[in-house]
DNA sequence: CGCACTTTTGAACGCTATCAATGCGTGTGG
DNA sequence: CCACACGCATTGATAGCGTTCAAAAGTGCG
């Protein structure tokens, strides 16, 4: 765990290598995984605002993070302008993609939210020059359907209906690991509303 | 309309008095209003990073802006690094707040989706000085639907069911502007029907 | 007044949650 | 080594919440 809910903010925090969840928890003890974290993604931005982080920032594997005291990196930008604008990219993005993922889960069906985040989760390691055709998605059922408002049921369900409909596959030893034969397929599910009511 | 998608970036906007809401549009025509700004909140953050305008700002009001230039902002940000310190702020507490809408979307039920809505507007009115007993939403029913992850329908249905249980009350005038004569009663009618899904 | 838009309310349907049983892989201890 | 517990995943049956469809009333405006 990189950080906290509560912890008091000093540094902000630069993804290297890994991934990471960030999750949210409420007043009344509701949980929530409100975000994913790839190589070069920015960690901790939720703190500037309260003094303190908002979240808890867990390490899905093995990681680096290059550590960045607030202060400093403010120093460092009115020398270098560049890096104010490569921080603000970050932040901005973050705000972008958060309200992708809200539009995702007010909009689509259950089935288009599952394959919306394998898509997502596809185009994250595409852009970093990872191979996004396998992958393992490093997150239970439970969590998955926590992220996109469904049920761990539910999204195990979706999962199988997609392997069945040859949209995905499972690697033989985990089925966290998958296999995306034809990325373009799976995006004209979510566009088509093709119906895997096979059985 | 403040600006539109896609329009290219230029200015930041601070809201010094009115209301606006924040509409995105998916590549396949999905609408979805993903934010709300009140009196000093600063909007166009979302068009740092793609150099163009990721949705539409829309005032529900007539409305007062400062529109910034961003080069000439960060320019008087090297002078006084408080004004930076405003604009990180402000950025990371849009990605807070958005951070909470999404818990909520994912985590509650539908009246208690309506009554955090309803909260969160009483607290940003309160926050900033405004009453906030008796307010305009400013949005037709089909808004705060879409905007919560619901129809309008139930939208309507669950503010009914609140009238009649006396913990709202309609404007005799528009139903649309709406007397709430004891937060806290709101506030604990969630936390009850949220522990009873709790288990 | 007519027209378009918004809101309310009812009834029926369907998607997703819930409940429950089973299987699988892994680590642990007898 | 096996038995066992534990966490994770799958699958089926059922129920319920919210959607969909539909009708009617209210509101604002040319």
């Amino acid at each position: 765990m990189l950080y906290r809910a509560g912890e008091a903010f000093t540094h902000l925090h630069v993804l290297n290598s890994g991934f990471f969840k960030m999750i949210s928890v409420s007043a009344d003890g509701r949980e929530q995984v409100v975000g994913l974290k790839f190589r070069g993604d920015w960690l901790g931005f939720d703190a500037i605002a309260g003094a303190s982080h908002a979240c808890d920032a867990v390490a899905m594997d093995t990681a680096e993070v290059w550590s960045l005291r607030y202060d400093e990196l403010l120093q460092a930008c009115a020398r270098r302008p560049e890096l104010l604008g490569l921080m603000h990219e970050a932040m901005s993005h973050e705000i972008v993609r958060d309200r992708d993922t809200l539009m995702s889960i007010c909009t689509l069906p259950a089935d288009a939210r599952v394959v919306a985040f394998l898509q997502h989760w596809a185009q994250a390691l595409s852009v970093r020059g990872l191979r996004a055709d396998q992958f393992s998605l490093r997150l239970t059922r439970a969590e998955i359907g926590n992220y996109l408002g469904l049920t761990l049921e539910t999204v195990s369900r979706v999962l199988s209906r997609l392997a069945r409909a040859s949209l995905i596959a499972f690697n033989e030893k985990s089925r966290r690991d998958i296999c995306i034969p034809d990325l373009q397929a799976l995006e004209s599910f979510v566009q088509g509303r093709v119906s895997l009511n096979l059985h």
